[in-house]
DNA sequence: TCGGGCTGTAAAAGGGTTGTTAACGGCGTT
DNA sequence: AACGCCGTTAACAACCCTTTTACAGCCCGA
């Protein structure tokens, strides 16, 4: 999951240049930063699975399709920072790859510092903006929601989630109060672009929903935002005359500043 | 409006070789871009002020206090990309630069289309990266407007709008005093020309009104100018007949060129 | 005052979205 | 190799929303 803790840069390099490689894998381990060498073009969705922050690609290594790898990889994986290397290139060249989607262009030679540089000013934003979101709440209502398992608890008892259907919680749940597009869910869980007509999404929530109901009945956690996405607000489900007394007050709506969270249909 | 859109991206330059500013400009107006040229450097928080989304800024301009003045920017206005320009450097100094907070670093003579594409590109992470986090709530009366849960509350409570109810709203109160005319409002929110004829967006101006009496009566919030369109104006609504005089007021300007017909309902 | 055009209002029609279920297939385990 | 778990995909029904249509009421100019 992109979400969680900053941690350490995760950066993909796709490059057969070796010598170059080699000292920037050099200054990239001593400054922790984790890293995977590729030689070859992968699939653009596999940069997602594989969880970087950024790849540094030299295009001059894929020829004429690499114009078209730049821009599947950019729009497939709007999370990841692209930063291109190449040797001679005009400015033609440059400004076409930066609209693209690459995020830098640096000519070779260059200081491997500077690169590292590079690649951590365009990592910068989205990781900052990230973990602000994430540090999820790690209690609502009846819900305990435990990243270091994995799971979730509802009243101290497992609710014995699947791998994907707790990063889906995880992410609503640190976004509680704020609707999410069923497009973003998808781009934060899954590492790449959802493809249009793709139900996953729903179907997670269903069974989120399901299991949640069966561990912790009598709170309504996931709403439906029609035509636009999702949103995590635990709500006090007083179907029936229960929970007598001091329950259903304060929601309590936590994240920015908040009026209190609310039902909608 | 579908879901948001950026608009033209807002530049400033703060540079004095005019040589340069001038090509600059001269491309950015060319493309639609909205600039703002500084001689010498404003006091950070203005550049908040300005609502720009990037600052190009000659490093070499501030001398020795550059690199405080670019530290300051940087954390100061979270939401600007900044991207430096400067003549000659050394990898030293640019690496100091990009790990204070700018976005990016271009050795002059450059290129406008090449800055003009890596301000581009900055402005397209930065946008992606803060869409979602500093969305502040529109107040209006007992109305609250919250985009980032596509929901207006009136008094606390939701007041249950579908998705497009809730864009019309929440573009006519982003106009509040003023009168935005049917093929104005059909073309923000459906996105296309509105065709002769079509209704909906008195269909939906109903809608808007019977949920939000429903939810806050005693205020009037849309009001018709006949032959022209609606605005969007809190105005309590205490039943008797009183403020007797003092009427014919405020004539409540109409935006583009608009016909004169009036009488505010 | 009269008439045409504009707006308010209601309700039907239709299409798009979501809920829900189940079959399918990959993958790791037994 | 068989089994079971899990994620994906397809399909269908239910539901919600938008658009369309119709008619009544209102405003304004003639």
């Amino acid at each position: 999951m992109t979400i969680s803790d900053p941690g350490p840069i995760r950066l993909a390099i796709l490059d057969s240049d070796s010598g170059f490689v080699r000292v920037l894998v050099n200054r990239a381990d001593s400054i922790g930063w984790q890293h995977r060498h590729l030689e070859s073009a992968p699939r653009p969705e596999e940069f997602g699975a594989m969880r970087v922050n950024a790849l540094v690609v030299d295009l001059g290594l894929l020829g004429p399709g690499g114009w078209d790898f730049l821009e599947q990889v950019a729009d497939t994986v709007p999370g990841l920072g692209i930063v291109v290397v190449t040797g001679r290139s005009s400015v033609a060249q440059r400004v076409r790859g930066l609209r693209l989607g690459a995020d830098d262009w640096i000519a070779k030679p260059c200081h491997p510092e500077e690169v590292l540089a590079r690649v951590e000013a365009v990592t910068r934003r989205r990781r900052q903006a990230n973990s602000r979101i994430d540090q999820a709440p790690v209690v609502a209502a009846e819900l305990e929601i435990r990243a270091d398992q994995f799971q979730a608890f509802a009243s101290g008892r497992s609710v014995d989630l699947t791998r994907r259907e707790f990063e889906v919680l995880q992410l609503l749940a640190g976004a509680e109060g704020k609707v999410l597009q069923r497009e973003e869910i998808y781009q934060q869980v899954w590492g790449y672009a959802m493809a249009h007509g793709d139900r996953s999404v729903d179907v997670f929530v269903r069974k989120l929903r399901q299991k949640l109901e069966g561990g912790s009945p009598g709170w309504r956690y996931i709403h439906t935002h029609f035509g636009v996405g999702y949103r995590f607000d635990p709500e006090p489900l007083d179907g029936v005359g229960e929970v007598l007394d001091a329950e259903d007050a304060s929601p309590a709506t936590v994240d920015g500043a908040a009026p209190a969270g609310f039902a909608l249909r």
